[in-house]
DNA sequence: GTCTATACTGCGATAGAC
DNA sequence: GTCTATCGCAGTATAGAC
């Protein structure tokens, strides 16, 4: 069995409307036109089949070459996933780290600020988003672990601004580990529903989300019959997907 | 390239934290132990590499098996997957539409149960969550249908719930798909990153999550600086994941 | 830089003995 | 119900012409 019949052609996926995003500028600028549009090609191929049950020859058929042209822009089809995985989490620590955020002097603004951006660059870039965070066990040892750092780098980010508005508020005690995984389990299983033609925007999203977040956070206390829970100490911050071979 | 080199022997994944978990009690009970085993072993291979990665010689090996003797147990590889994610999704809507859960006459504690419950579960099952959550893609149609059909009842079961806890408690209004789709973000997320000889367990996270759930609810009115935001209408709640070929 | 043709590998599934 | 052996094919990557 596992016949595959019936395998799509990679240019439909243009027309469907749950692959509208925007991947084409996510890429290295250094590359040439036909390498980045390669890599929207293998973007929807990837986020669609998922990367194994994806052929080099659909990827370069989504830009309407032979299979062979892609080796010439690229060494292998690992390095193509790579490329999209490290693009994307570079380009999200952009997001959170840049001096437009750390120029934000109130802790409860930067930290809202940090959602809303966050939510919203998973939204709008859902597609190549859910490359990210869903293929990592296609990576090689040694990318997967460059991957790893900028994942660390991009937590610390979160955990640094909950720990601001904690102490800087005087709110009930929360674990700040639970509360940042809280958060990037928002920010980030979204890429699994999202629709850029659902109701809503991407700033919808995020400022939705945003104000969740600050009401986990600054609620004088659960004033529910709720057993009050004590928060534990530090955990482990781990950001690990399904892993690993090679 | 793609070597492959290094694929490792699936009886280690017993010995690694990372899998922990209590995949045995999942299966349909009239499967035959043999079948049973298999199971947990296909379940932690497609955790571990994702389905197209894994082959039905590593499955059949982390019984021990010669790879044919799969195939006297299942008719094809597909349907080893297929019987893991239908397991996994029957045993979760179980749980949250049972007799016990609709027994509770108070929407608030009828609601806390619910998430309590279903993150706990994926807490608990985090290894096969992970499959049956993120390895849809591996489906045939119609198996993916029947799971689809599973998804929108659990959905329907936290509609209700959020529903009337919103009718009930007169709060500030807010769009039930939107905060459904937050809640199953929070309890489905973790399997990620969840790890059971961590610092939380599944009870313990449950707790949390539940208690974040009524503060996003509860509050009587975000008193912040922030714009205050409008609730949207309805919005298809279609739980789709990255799809579809065959 | 793109093509056509193909080498090589490894996988899903089956045949047939025990 | 399990094994060994193997078929058939799909998939990555390369060779070499243009």
């Amino acid at each position: 069995m596992a016949k595959r019949q019936g395998r799509f052609d990679p240019r439909e996926l243009e027309a469907d409307v749950r692959f509208q995003d925007e991947s084409e500028d996510l890429w290295n600028q250094e590359l040439s036109g036909v390498a980045r549009g390669l890599l929207t090609s293998a973007v929807r191929c990837f986020a669609f089949n998922g990367y194994h049950a994806t052929t080099t020859r659909e990827i370069a058929a989504g830009m309407g070459l032979s299979p062979a042209a892609l080796y010439v822009h690229f060494v292998s089809k690992e390095l193509v996933l790579y490329e999209i995985i490290r693009s994307g989490h570079e380009r999200a620590l952009e997001l959170v780290d840049g001096p437009s955020i750390q120029g934000v002097a109130d802790p409860t603004d930067r930290l809202k600020l940090l959602v809303r951006r966050y939510t919203a660059w998973h939204a709008r870039h859902h597609v190549a988003a859910r490359v990210a965070q869903y293929e990592l066990a296609g990576l090689t040892e040694e990318h997967y672990a460059e991957i790893l750092r900028l994942r660390h780098l991009t937590n610390q980010v979160f955990r640094r601004a909950v720990a601001r508005v904690l102490t800087d508020r005087d709110t009930a005690p929360v674990d700040v580990n639970r509360v940042v995984r809280a958060i990037l389990s928002l920010s980030i299983d979204l890429v699994r529903w999202y629709r850029l033609n659902g109701p809503d925007s991407p700033e919808e999203l995020g400022e939705f989300y945003a104000d969740l977040v600050l009401r986990m956070l600054l609620q004088p206390q659960p004033e529910q019959r709720l057993p009050d829970e004590q928060p534990r100490p530090g955990a482990a911050v781990a950001p690990v997907a399904a892993r690993r071979r090679r």
